[in-house]
RNA sequence: GCCGUGUUGGUCAACCGGUUAAGACGCCUCCCUUUCACGGAGGAAUAACGGGUUCGAUUCCCGUACAUGGUACCA
């Protein structure tokens, strides 16, 4: 068996929206698994659709994931170029081969006749308003018109198309990865246009014939393409024979969470969650519209996430680093049907992996964080132990600021509610006391601060308990945060006195 | 309209003819913690509908319904 290899083709139109990734990751799982070569190959015929910056968001959303090809238009490869534009001219030639095995014809319909057609057909209370065997004889293309006019139409430049001609009699069966035997009567199949008339070719052609060019073996892609691939296959069999076509998965669509239909970057926006890899910016309205990186995902979670959303190993393992999806993955195990997003799951597998990891692997970017909200970090051992003491807590990277900042930043307001109702001449006393113990205190360990509390609580004769909802007050400013006495331990001595003190004025009724 | 694809709890899902129909997220209760979480123990919650085939169907087949994709000189 030849190498597997495998693609991603994106068209550069704007961001890299969730199932694009999905896509990828499949694919690239794939190729990694059988040994084979991931490539990503630029889908860029409609230049209408050209989107400025589109491509290279595009691939830092790869770099980011983690993902690298082993060929594509940066790194380049035995099979360049990679960008469809680039390649425009190989296209034409198999274009016109075709026309000369009478499988495709010149069509110089203009979308004003073709709209007409339509509405023809419509009026006939005909359900088909495809252009096609029952009414290509009744259009403008080499089929219907004489030889010489033809000749003439091209000859006097006249804008023309290519279109394939598909056999009404015929039908196309084929097998698909995840969907197992499928079966189109050509009757449905409409006459696509291969050439559009700017020279281009459409998607149709261009996929077929690159995946030639570039021994492609097996083609992954959303479900979308279904109802398109009799046309492919047709082409393959016309072009390249049906021997040396790949193996066709389609993907199952991800649907939005609430209703139904596929997830689109509006369902992000109306429900408040990311539909896109990184944020991108539309160049010409410049709104930003926000990605799971900068939400605080972290790469692992969002390609593992992705991976459970339309596949699964069959075992109960939901944790999965890339490596090891590449050594589980089987496209066997791809479902057929569409999952809709669930952003609460989403975020849990970002928990899972923010617990996962060594902080080393994101404490830069936590660090960036506590930097933009004016935070200054130099002390990176200090600060890794402040990560790994409150990161059971966080969910999204930010908020590791929410709760660590208190660390840096003494409170400036305090929950005085959860105090007050409880706060005695006794307690305040207690603390006073507590600050002379500590000041004596050698080493000043979560532990020994523990101890000393509590034999001096036991001492005054208070419960420590009831004492030790002021004392977070007094170091945090609210209820929340690790134990108090780690966090006093951190904050070491002279901080936690300082705290106290303050609080205690505060306190003061 | 026509064509294709799909349908197990609210969500992701296992099971590939015989099960008390796993597990996870979320939700609820309890425990732990006199903070917020984590964690632990429980709980509620599922095979769209109708026909077949079969000794036996969630599993196979056919309809219906619903959903979704396509129906572009977009990908």
């Amino acid at each position: 068996m030849s190498k597997v290899r495998v693609r991603f083709a994106p068209s550069p139109t704007g961001g890299l929206h969730l199932g694009g990734v999905r896509t990828v990751l499949y694919n690239y799982l794939f190729a990694k698994k059988h040994g084979g070569d991931f490539i990503v190959r630029v889908e860029d015929t409609d230049q209408s659709r050209f989107v400025k910056g589109a491509e290279e968001y595009i691939f830092e959303c790869l770099a980011w994931c983690g993902i690298n090809a082993d060929e594509s238009v940066i790194v380049g490869g035995d099979f360049a170029p990679y960008r469809q534009s680039e390649r425009k001219e190989l296209y034409k030639k198999y274009a016109e081969q075709l026309v000369a095995a009478g499988q495709a014809y010149y069509a110089f319909d203009t979308p004003e006749e073709i709209e007409t057609m339509r509405e023809n057909r419509k009026a006939e209370g005909n359900g088909s308003l495809q252009y096609d065997a029952a009414v290509r004889m009744k259009m403008k293309n080499s089929l219907s018109l004489m030889p010489e006019e033809t000749k003439a139409f091209l000859d006097a430049g006249k804008p023309y198309v290519i279109r394939i001609k598909v056999n009404e009699n015929e039908s196309v069966t084929f097998t698909d990865l995840v969907r197992g035997e499928l079966h189109f009567e050509n009757v449905n199949v409409d006459d696509k246009v291969l050439m559009k008339a700017d020279g281009m070719p459409t998607y149709h052609l261009a996929v077929v014939v690159d995946d030639f060019l570039m021994k492609i073996t097996h083609a992954f892609r959303g479900e979308e393409w279904l109802p398109s691939a009799p046309v492919h296959i047709m082409l393959w069999q016309h072009l390249f024979g049906l021997d040396n076509m790949p193996k066709w998965a389609h993907l199952p669509l991800i649907l939005k969470p609430d209703g139904n239909g596929k997830l689109s970057k509006r369902d992000g926006d109306r429900l408040g969650f990311p539909v896109y890899a990184m944020d991108w910016t539309d160049p010409k309205t410049n709104e930003i519209t926000k990605g799971f990186k900068e939400l605080g995902f972290l790469p692992e979670a969002f390609l593992n996430m992705l991976a459970m959303l339309g596949w699964n190993p069959g075992s109960e393992q939901e944790i999965f680093s890339l490596d090891e999806l590449v050594e589980a993955f089987t496209i066997e195990r791809v479902n057929k049907g569409g999952a809709k997003f669930d952003y609460e799951k989403a975020k849990w597998y970002n928990h899972q992996w923010i617990q996962k990891l060594p902080i080393a692997n994101y404490q830069k970017l936590v660090k960036e964080i506590f930097e933009e909200k004016g935070i200054e970090i130099n002390n990176s051992v200090y600060f890794e132990k402040i990560l790994n003491l409150v990161k059971g807590r966080c969910t999204l990277l930010p908020d590791f600021y929410e709760q660590a900042s208190f660390f840096f930043r003494a409170p400036i307001n305090w929950d005085i509610e959860a105090v007050k109702p409880k706060w005695t001449s006794e307690k305040k006393d207690f603390f006073n006391c507590f600050i002379d113990k500590i000041k004596q205190l050698e080493t000043f360990t979560a532990e020994t601060i523990e101890t000393l509390f509590k034999e001096l609580a036991t001492e005054k004769n208070i419960k420590p308990g009831e004492l030790q909802l002021p004392m977070r007050i007094m170091l945090v400013g609210a209820k929340f945060g690790p134990a108090v006495f780690e966090i006093a331990a951190i904050l070491e001595k002279e901080e936690t006195i300082l705290r106290i003190e303050k609080a205690l004025q505060i306190f003061e009724i």
